[in-house]
Order: C-alpha cells, then sequence, then structure tokens
DNA sequence: CCTTGACTTTGAGTTGACTCCAGGGTTTAT
DNA sequence: ATAAACCCTGGAGTCAACTCAAAGTCAAGG
C-alpha cells in the first residue's frame, strides 16, 4: 500500500503518516527498490490502533512509549497492559467530564427553550393578532 | 473578587483570566480606583461556564462567538441556542467515540488477560514446581 | 524520451491555547 | 515609609501535533 492509499483509508494526510514514522511511532514502514513506503498489513493495524487512540486524546508520547514496549517483546506485557489500564482510566473520566458538560448544557438549553417561547409570544402579540 | 482568588476558586491561573480577557472572551471586567481587576459574581459566572465549555474541548473562537452573541441581547437568543445545539451534538459525538474506543481497549485488555495467564502459567512451570 | 503527478527527504512554519517575563504600579503590614 | 506581596501591560516564548515548502526522485502514459 502506498502512503496516499493508507491516508485515504485512515482519514489522516500523507504528511501525518510519514511525521509518525520520523518521531518513532510507526517504525520499520518497508520500501519498494525505488525508496517508496510500501505500506504492510501490520503497519496498517499499527495506523488503525494510532488513529483510534489519538481520537480518544491519548498523546502520540504515550502511543510512541506503547510501540516501544511492544517492540521489546513479550517481557513487556505486563508494562504494556498497565499502560492500557491507565489509558482506560484517563478515557473514563473524560466520558464522566463530558457527561457532566452535557448536563449543564441541556440544563441550559431548557433556559433557552423558555426563553424561545417568551419570544414567540411576543412575536405573536405584536404581528399575529392583527 | 481579585483575580489571584478567582483563579484558585476555578482552578485557573491568573495568566490565564488575563489571557481570557484580552481575547474578548471575558470582556468587561470591573477595576478598582488603582486598576486593579475586581471580579463581579457575574464575571465568576463566565468564568465557571468557560471552564466548563472547556473541560468539554469547545474551542475558544465557538466560546468568544457565543459572548459575542450573549452581549448583542436578546435578538441573538436563536442563534445562541442553535450554537448550543451544536456543541451539544459535538459533546454527544465525542462521548460515542470514547466509547467506541473504550470497548476496543476492553477487548484488547482481555488479550492481555489470556496472556498474562500464559505467562504466569510458563512462570509456575519454570519455579513454581522446583 | 518526455512530461505529469505522486513520491522522497530535510527543515522550517503554523495553530490553538496558554505561559512567562521585564519593568513597573498598588496595597498592606510593620 | 519601606519592604513584601500582589497587581498591571505588552510582548515574547512554549508546547503538542501537525502542516507546508523546496528541491529532487520515481513510475506510467503518449
Amino acid at each position: 500500500m502506498t502512503i496516499a492509499q493508507v491516508a485515504r483509508e485512515f482519514q489522516l494526510t500523507p504528511d501525518t503518516l510519514r511525521y509518525y514514522e520520523r518521531i518513532g511511532l510507526l517504525p520499520n514502514v518497508g520500501r519498494t527498490a525505488g525508496g517508496i513506503r510500501d505500506y504492510s498489513q501490520e503497519d496498517c493495524n499499527w495506523v488503525g490502533y494510532i488513529k483510534c487512540m489519538r481520537s480518544a486524546g491519548v498523546s502520540v508520547e504515550t502511543l510512541i512509549e506503547y510501540v516501544g514496549l511492544f517492540r521489546q517483546g513479550k517481557d513487556t506485557i505486563p508494562q504494556r497492559k498497565q499502560l492500557l489500564l491507565e489509558q482506560r482510566e484517563q478515557i473514563m473520566g473524560r466520558i464522566q467530564e463530558l457527561n457532566d458538560v452535557l448536563t449543564r448544557l441541556n440544563w441550559k438549553l431548557d433556559g433557552y427553550e423558555e426563553r424561545m417561547l417568551q419570544y414567540e409570544g411576543n412575536l405573536s402579540k405584536d404581528e399575529g393578532e392583527k
């Protein structure tokens, strides 16, 4: 797979993919004889994983740490699991936070609902009944 | 209320409060005779609102738009409501997204659970039975 | 063979949201 | 009345995460 194909598939830009590779987040991407990137299925899986975690706000730095552990082999399984558990905690906290904001927003919207009815009421007084 | 008190109450820094004022997100903060900021109750309510929305990822730009509409009076009620509805959509979408990631993460963690049991099994073979 | 368009690298630039600093004014406690 | 602690402004610096540019290379169609 070329860089453009991968970018299209995962809704990223080629620049972002090169950036990920440069900072060590997506290492060892293969090349053709001419030096052009050729993404394997495994590379694509990593891209999908990165994309997913990034979308949840996991930092690039944390992801680099994770792939680093992964590349050190199975001895790092406990650490990796620990990292994932921490990420899960963070994401759950984030969801909680968003739900709180949502509650407040709904409450505020109720207020607008009332004010709009009032406004429409005035409208009908000014224009409707005539 | 002084800037330091407001900052402490809302877990922000004085610099951030001054920044918000500078960019027009928190306008018309009163001053003492000596030129020192003196936050009113209403100012504080705005700070709370801003803090809340920022915590949900609503951009500073969007918030500026909202306060701008607010300051134009009640004619902008429909627009403001519209803005809030859009924000709510975004936040709900974000929660959905996070839940999806959470599902995937749990699935991945199950895999680690298995691998760790296996690993511990090997441990007991290597060391435990001796 | 030549053009066209996608690819390469390195390095610099951008964006959003702060965060810090220098140089100075104000308030408060001793 | 003077030091300590806080406040002011304007502008520069920082950080994460991209994003773009310049100058050159590679592959496919005519």
